[in-house]
DNA sequence: GGAAATATGTAGCTTTGACTACAAAATTAA
DNA sequence: TTAATTTTGTAGTCAAAGCTACATATTTCC
């Protein structure tokens, strides 16, 4: 015979644990960073190929990410309904304003993630593979320990 | 009448930019470590409770997660697969020896980026926030330094 | 201008992770 | 020993992000 169920209260009561943080919202604050990394990193590279080469086009993204264009494709047309772009059939990608914005956010955390790694004696490599990672999870706050950081070095 | 057509090299040719970290590899690893999280929060969760309660069932874990126990069931099915657990209807959850490796490092993973973020004065809250979305993205080189700077301090 | 190459688009499939609603088993309590 | 509660399981749906294969535009180049 298994063991005696216990009620949602007295389990929770039972482990009181170490720093007393909530629990299932931290993996919900996750999960929700999660679903607009895609966003985040498509901006970017959006911004980043048109300063570079005057536009951003299915292919190039498909190159710069890794994935195939019929996934950009996909993407895409989610984030031009989420209003971050705009795309006409056979044209170049244009960010909105609200999605430029996010994109300049989005660079500039990324800089001060791989900055602050890189002033940590972290390899370029690594910190800019990190980075990419990290960048999607650092809240304002530590990002502006980050900063301060910097500054003092 | 579109902008021109330009050749996969050319392109590549075209932005020579800044540090020269290849590109889409850094996005594929991204992924590949999305797609580890979920089974790296997930042993973490069963190791915690069972070692807090003697044991890990389905409802404990929707509670923690801060999900449905469907989605609970759902996973589990999978890290089973994988053979990250072993489960039989009805009964408590075990980690296998593997899954059981996996939490350990989890752990001191998760423990190191909280304590190395509060070393540098990010609150606790904060730190735990934040080190839930960032241990999947750090690195054996980043995660080392992160270990150097705490024993200096 | 027309053929070849390149880019874009569409159809259809897969996996993961999330959900609601409903069904069945196990435990607790009366 | 039932009845109520709690836990677990199952069926079926959805969206995101990935893919291959195939079809259509566009550009380039001879």
């Amino acid at each position: 015979m298994p063991r005696p169920h216990r009620t949602s209260t007295t389990a929770a009561r039972v482990s009181p644990a170490r720093p007393a943080v909530p629990p299932a919202e931290i993996f919900r604050r996750s999960r929700r960073d999660r679903a607009s990394e895609t966003a985040q990193d498509y901006v970017e590279a959006i911004a980043d190929l048109t300063a570079a080469v005057g536009e951003a086009r299915v292919v190039d993204l498909a190159r710069r990410l890794g994935v195939t264009h019929v996934t950009v494709n996909r993407t895409l047309a989610r984030l031009k309904r989420i209003g971050f772009v705009n795309t006409k059939p056979y044209r170049a990608i244009f960010l909105t304003d609200v999605g430029c914005k996010l994109a300049e956010e989005s660079k500039r955390r990324h800089e001060t993630v791989v900055a602050f790694l890189r002033s940590l004696g972290v390899s370029e490599k690594a910190a800019e593979m990190d980075a990419e990672g990290i960048e999607h999870h650092v809240s304002p706050e530590t990002l502006a320990v980050f900063e301060r950081r910097l500054r003092k070095s």
